[in-house]
DNA sequence: GCCCTATGGTCCGGCTCTGATCCATTGGAT
DNA sequence: ATCCAATGGATCAGAGCCGGACCATAGGGC
C-alpha cells in the first residue's frame, strides 16, 4: 500500500478532477456539508460566486440549478433575490461505497492526521484571539446540535480550529480531507453515544488551545481522530 | 494575516489556478526542480503522459516544446526517442519576488511545518522497509551533491521522507509545498555553511526514522525546518 | 534489405467553457 | 406612481481543449 516507487506518480497525477461543472457543484456542496453557509443563508449572488471560483456564469448557474433540483438550494429572483440554502437535506441515495480498498483509506486517515493534528498545534501557539473567541461559538453550537445536522456542525468546529493555525492553505487542505472523510462516515452508522464523547473531546480541545498549551491539544486532537478512525477501519474493512 | 473572518473562503476559491497549458509546464517543471526525473533520463511518452495528467496530447506537447526551447528538455523522434531532462539548467533571469505579504510567507511555512514534521512522524511509526531503504540513498546523493544540483537532491529526499508515511496524498500536498518554497529559496543566496549543517539534520531525520523513534525524528525535523524559515523571514521581510 | 514497432509531428471535427450582452423580476427609494 | 438597483434568466460568437486519425522518423529483428 502507499507508493508505489514510481516518484514521478506525484508530479504526473491528473490534472483535472473533473469538468468546470462537477467542480463547482463539488464545492458549494462542501459548502453545505461543512458547514460554511448555514440553512436559510444567501450564497454569494452568481456575479461574485462565479468569479471567486474562476468559472464562467454560465458553467456555475448549470451547478446551482443542479443542486437546486437536488433539493439542496432555492433560487428566488428580485430585489433582495439569490440562491438560499434549504434546511432539509436531499434523501441520501443509500448507494454502498464501491470498494474501497485498504490503501485509499489509509491514505484519507493518515492526511487527516497530519493536518488535523498539525493544525491544533499550531492554533494552540497562535495569539489570534479573535479566532480563538469563535471556537467557543462553534463549540456551543457543535454541542446542542441535533442528531441530523451533527456532521455540519463538527466539520465547522474542526475547520474553525485549522483557521487559528493562520494558514489559509492549510485550512483549504484541511477541507479537503474533511469532505473525504465525511463521504466516508456516510457509509456507517450514526450513533448517539459517540456524540456525547466526541463533544467532551472538542471541549478539551479547544480549551487546550485557549489556554496555549500545543502538546495538550494534540494529544486531545490524536485521541478525538483515533476514535472515527478505529470506527472507519473496522466498518470499511 | 491569514483567516479574514469569511468561513466561504475555504470552498469558494478558484476552481482553476490556471489554463491547462500552464498547468502542465508548472507539473513538468514540478518533476524537474523536485528531483523526481534525473538529468538524462526520459519522461514517459508523450501519449501516456498526457494520459496521466489528464489533458490532450496536444496541450501536453505545447507545454514540452516550451520547455524544451526554454532549455529544460531535448525532444528526439525514433525507435527510441522521448523527451529526455537536459543537465544546464536554464539562466534563472533574476526576476525579484513581486512583493511577498508577510501573510503569503507565514501561510508556506505553517503549512509546509505542519506536513513536513506530520509526515516525519508517521514515516518513523511506519514499517515500509523498503522505502525506508530508499531514504539512504537519497541522503547519500543528497549529502555528495554539487551545490547547483542541491535543491533538487534535497527535495528529492524530503519527498522520499513523505513517501514513507504511506499516504500518496500527503506527497502530492507536500510536493506542492515544496515547490512554494523553493520559489522563495531561489530568492535568496545559498551558502556552503548552511549545506553541511543541513546534511547533518537529513542525517539524524533519517536515522530516527530507522529506528523508528517518532519524537526524535519530530524534533530532527521541526529544527531542520526553522532554520530555513529563519533564513525567509530575515531575507523577505 | 525489408518490415515492424515505438516514438514524435500534424491536422481536423466537435465539445466545453468563456466573456459579454441584453432581458426579466422584484422590492425599496423618491 | 415612478424610477432605480440588485438580482436571476437567456443567448451567442469565439477561444480553448479534446479525441482520434494519420504521417514522419528512427532503430531493431528477420
Amino acid at each position: 500500500m502507499g507508493g508505489t516507487g514510481d516518484p514521478t506518480g506525484v508530479a504526473f497525477r491528473p490534472i483535472r478532477s473533473g469538468n468546470a461543472f462537477e467542480e463547482c457543484v463539488e464545492r458549494v456542496l462542501s459548502a453545505l456539508k461543512l458547514g460554511l453557509v448555514g440553512t436559510g443563508e444567501r450564497l454569494p449572488a452568481e456575479r461574485d460566486l462565479a468569479a471567486r471560483l474562476g468559472v464562467s456564469r454560465v458553467t456555475l448557474r448549470e451547478a446551482l440549478r443542479s443542486l437546486a433540483d437536488a433539493g439542496w438550494l432555492e433560487v428566488r429572483r428580485g430585489r433582495h433575490g439569490g440562491t438560499f440554502v434549504l434546511d432539509r437535506a436531499p434523501t441520501a441515495p443509500g448507494r454502498s461505497r464501491p470498494a474501497l480498498s485498504a490503501a485509499e483509506l489509509e491514505d484519507t486517515l493518515v492526511l487527516r492526521q497530519v493536518l488535523e493534528v498539525g493544525a491544533v498545534e499550531a492554533a494552540a501557539t497562535s495569539t489570534r484571539i479573535e479566532a480563538k473567541a469563535r471556537l467557543r461559538e462553534a463549540l456551543a453550537e457543535c454541542a446542542c446540535a441535533q442528531v441530523q445536522h451533527y456532521r455540519r456542525a463538527d466539520s465547522r468546529l474542526h475547520l474553525d480550529i485549522t483557521e487559528v493555525a493562520g494558514s489559509p492553505s492549510l485550512v483549504a487542505a484541511a477541507a479537503d480531507v474533511r469532505m473525504r472523510v465525511n463521504d466516508l462516515l456516510d457509509a456507517i452508522p450514526l450513533v448517539g453515544r459517540n456524540l456525547a464523547h466526541s463533544n467532551q473531546q472538542h471541549q478539551r480541545i479547544v480549551r487546550a488551545i485557549g489556554r496555549s498549551q500545543p502538546a495538550a491539544a494534540r494529544a486531545a486532537m490524536q485521541e478525538h481522530l483515533e476514535g472515527t478512525a478505529a470506527l472507519l477501519r473496522g466498518f470499511l474493512l
